[in-house]
RNA sequence: GGCCUCAUAGUAUAACGGUUAGUACAUCGGGUUUUCAUCCCGACAAUCCGAGUUCGACUCUCGGUGAGGUCACCA
């Protein structure tokens, strides 16, 4: 049988961190046995309905690499793919369940419903709307909503991740199926949805678990099968024991891009944090998670975030694809991280500064500040160059001789690359008896003024000879 | 509060009922001719508690405890 999976969010803003797992995990698993993957958008809620929000939704998955088989965009045979255009369907479905006797209409009112309520909360008894269910009910018609007439009965089902599940009849009420507007709720549709696009497995997170015996009322009233079920279990924040949301900061997944995380970094965090393969890799490109990604080897319990292992793992990643695909393709990626001053430089420059700078990135905005002193004089702050914790072992007359011996050695040189500048660094170091520490640290401080950079032949072979030896004497100037 | 779920180092995780409980991040120390980083080496650090089953329990059972989820005309 054909794998159908879906990822189904509601357009109520961005994707955040918390919930693109449950586009993931369905992605990798349609692709794995060659099935399909669905998009669909839940706009039932009109009210919390924010424009642009599927565009923000598309545009996060297309970043990933996660692509679907049908919904919008590319269509599809099951379409149309945005619930709200699918009034007819669930409204069809809806009346079945009337003929059936089991969905009736509601013509009480949410004040006397929140009546019910409070006089339960006062009891301390749980509430049910079932114990309240109208003796009388209209004809259902537009501007009341429609309720399931539950039966209570325990329920136990499987769960490919949590295992077997179970609850007592006390959990089944009488939910509402459509909403006084006319909208069917997410509990009604996606049921009718997933049945009607053929989806075999049904993910999503670990809140819906305890709606669960709901859901398969419904089913059974409609007499339809239902999906595999595959709980997810959630992520948590960084700092309390509750899932991630957006009220804990977490930030839209699109956020991380302009903070130079790399899409390959994020689809391997997160398809890490909370399954693994059973073994030590750590890094997995996003065919091989496709190859090795298995239901069975999914947590049930919740994941942490943990930004610092995202961004050492970023670190991993820029190298990898430095190493097996090349500084050119790394530098495709850093285009919008460059300081400003970068701009009037060329793309062969700023490939030799990338080519020396990228083992130190842990994101591609770290070039923003990292590499100021390559494009733009930096400022001369002889502080930093007085208190380094080598040179203000040396005295004043010291560092200016060594400064100048430094200059006369460089600008004597009839070739500038990085193995003629080790040399003459070499030599340096035996002429003056300095030690590296010293010597380096001086030269490297008077080039850029930074707190670190690479290692120094490297870095005087990209900035060139007119540039090394013009610092170094402002900075001999300067003394 | 009712119902449900979860529980290995700080974090993410591994371990047919039999391992000195493994790995990675983080932290700390060391090495690679300066710094920062990479890379390499090393150290610290865990089975929530209590019974039971068993020759033997991280693993199975029960009971606690702790944490979380959910009880909407939101999804």
């Amino acid at each position: 049988m054909e794998i159908v999976t879906r990822f189904a969010p509601s357009p109520t803003g961005y994707i955040h961190i918390g919930n693109v797992r449950s586009a993931i995990y369905p992605y990798l698993l349609a692709r794995q046995n060659n099935g399909k993957m669905i998009l669909r958008i839940e706009d039932t809620d009109r009210a919390r309905y924010v424009e642009g929000a599927t565009e923000l939704i598309e545009g996060t998955l297309e970043w990933l690499g996660i692509n679907w088989d049908e919904g919008p965009i590319v269509g599809g045979p099951n379409g149309p793919y945005f619930q709200s255009e699918r009034m007819d369907i669930y409204h069809e479905w809806a009346r079945k369940l009337i003929a059936a006797g089991r969905a009736y209409a509601d013509p009480t009112t949410p004040e006397k419903i929140e009546e019910y309520r409070k006089e339960c909360n006062d009891k301390k008894v749980p509430f049910l709307y079932r114990n309240y269910r109208p003796d009388n009910t209209p004809e259902w018609e537009p501007g009341i909503p429609l309720r399931f007439k539950a039966e209570p009965k325990p329920y136990s089902w499987h769960d490919e991740v949590m295992g077997d599940l179970s609850t007592g009849p006390e959990v089944l009420d009488d939910i509402i199926l459509i909403k006084k507007d006319g909208y069917p709720t997410y509990n009604f549709a996606h049921i009718v949805d997933d049945h009607e696009m053929g989806v075999t497995h049904l993910m999503r997170g670990a809140e819906y678990i305890s709606s669960t015996p709901n859901y398969l009322a419904i089913y059974e009233a409609l007499g339809i099968d239902r999906p595999k079920i595959v709980t997810l279990p959630h992520i948590l924040a960084p700092n309390s024991n509750k899932k991630l949301g957006k009220r804990d900061g977490a930030k839209s997944v699109t956020e991380y891009r302009e903070d130079g995380i790399l899409a390959e970094t994020m689809l391997n965090y997160l398809a890490c944090l909370g399954w693994n393969d059973g073994t030590e890799q750590e890094i997995y490109t996003k065919d091989e998670l496709i190859a090795k990604f298995s239901l069975d080897r999914i947590q049930s319990s919740g994941a942490r975030y943990d930004e610092t292992k995202l961004l050492w793992l970023n670190g991993q990643w820029i190298r990898k694809i430095f190493t097996e695909q090349g500084a050119d393709a790394l530098y495709a990626r850093t285009l919008d991280f460059w300081p400003k001053s970068a701009e009037k430089s060329t793309d062969e420059y700023k490939l030799r500064v990338l080519s020396i700078i990228y083992d130190r990135l842990k994101t591609l905005s770290d070039l923003r500040d990292m590499t100021g002193y390559f494009f733009e004089e930096p400022t001369l702050d002889l502080d930093m160059l007085v208190n380094n914790k080598f040179l203000k072992k040396l005295s004043k007359s010291e560092t200016e001789d060594l400064l100048k011996k430094s200059i006369s050695k460089l600008s004597g040189l009839e070739q500038w690359n990085a193995d003629i500048l080790q040399n003459a660094l070499n030599e340096l170091l035996a002429e003056t008896d300095k030690k590296p520490a010293e010597l380096f640290s001086l030269i490297r401080i008077a080039i850029s003024f930074a707190p670190f950079s690479p290692a120094l032949n490297l870095t005087m072979d990209v900035l060139g000879k007119e540039t090394t030896l013009a610092r170094l004497n402002t900075v001999a100037r300067a003394l």
